[in-house]
DNA sequence: TGCTAATTAGTCGTAAGTAT
DNA sequence: ATACTTACGACTAATTAGCA
């Protein structure tokens, strides 16, 4: 007898699209015709620089933001509240798998690429109210150049290994994350200083 | 023990409500928004780090409360009174179950889990009138976590060298067991989590 | 081709339900 | 109340699909 079976057969349906602030639609030229969600789903968001210097740094603070969080999140960087979800986890993912690495000061360390430093409102008291991106407006003007590109590892020698290279032995996967070390003081204070939920389990 | 031969479909409508005033927001999942409970399959209750603490710390003052007292935590958890009670009962089939043990000094031991030290006030007169929560004034009205948090929270990425207690010493019949792994996180490290498909046979 | 975002299916923990 | 079951919510991979 198989105890191992799945009692639970139909949760494929319940994610309704309840976009929120509307911003980049990618198919914006091809839709609603006939389709309907099921259809036209997968329409691949476009994550620009600096919404991956926000992402980085709300990750880096913490990797398991709880749903609140998310919604905050996804107010910053001006993306669906599923695209947020679905980037996390993903992170997640390529970090258990060795694929990147985050270092203590804000930098990310990718396996074959260039260090990628985030230079995100560490210091501040994240989980605030306003973007990190003070009115900016403009499109296409970037303004903060988030992303510095350092590039001091190359790539080794990286004969074809296809897909999965073991970066190296070094520290468990276990990241730093979590207080780091010097936090740039300051915030403190400043009242509701929210300690992040903590996601619990 | 997956199998299960009772097969009653759904005959949940009943649902009722009569909370207080307390009622949890983070029904966020399903959008609050037009639902009636009528369609509102049921919703669970997300309880969060900050309220196990103090859920742990009542429990183990007195794993049967009465009626009274129940309102009394349900205050301070802001939870549901219902939910309090479930919540205890669970506990109470857990324990007995041998799932988890509380050790004296405010421990509480999962089987495959990292401790949970939950530190509420023990020391203080537990059952006043002072909930660990201010009611304060949240300026904003979004949760602030007031809250003191000083244990650890089952932290995913936990460094973790594995301190799991040795769980179950007796095994009254034979037919337990589900599962056990360390889930949990990253540090089991690229070996794998084995862990094993159960299933069997 | 490479990336990676989305999808999907499996598992797990446990709150809520049912039956006793 | 207890004992057992059910199913939700969250997470994790592995896969699928898009853009460069």
């Amino acid at each position: 007898m198989r105890a191992a079976e799945k009692m639970n057969a139909s949760l494929l349906e319940k994610e309704r699209e309840k976009d929120q602030g509307g911003e980049q639609d990618s198919h914006g030229g091809r839709k609603a015709k006939g389709k309907r969600y099921r259809d036209m789903r997968r329409s691949r968001t476009i994550i620009h620089a600096e919404q991956l210097d926000i992402l980085y740094g709300c990750y880096f603070k913490d990797p398991n933001p709880g749903k609140h969080e998310f919604e905050q999140i996804s107010e910053w960087v001006q993306l669906p509240k599923k695209v947020v979800q679905i980037w996390f986890q993903n992170m997640r993912a390529r970090e258990r798998k060795g694929e990147v690495r985050f270092i203590s000061d804000g930098t990310l360390a990718a396996v074959g690429k260039p260090l990628i430093k985030f230079t995100w409102p560490l210091a501040k008291p994240i989980f605030s109210k306003k973007p990190p991106t003070p009115s900016n407006n403009n499109t296409g003007g970037i303004a903060a150049a988030p992303i510095v590109r350092t590039m001091i590892k190359p790539d080794p020698d990286a004969p074809i290994v296809r897909t999965m290279i073991k970066p190296d032995p070094d520290p468990p996967v276990s990241l730093i994350n979590k207080n780091g070390t010097g936090h740039s003081g300051s915030s403190a204070g400043t009242g509701a200083t929210p300690q992040t939920a903590t996601t619990s389990s």
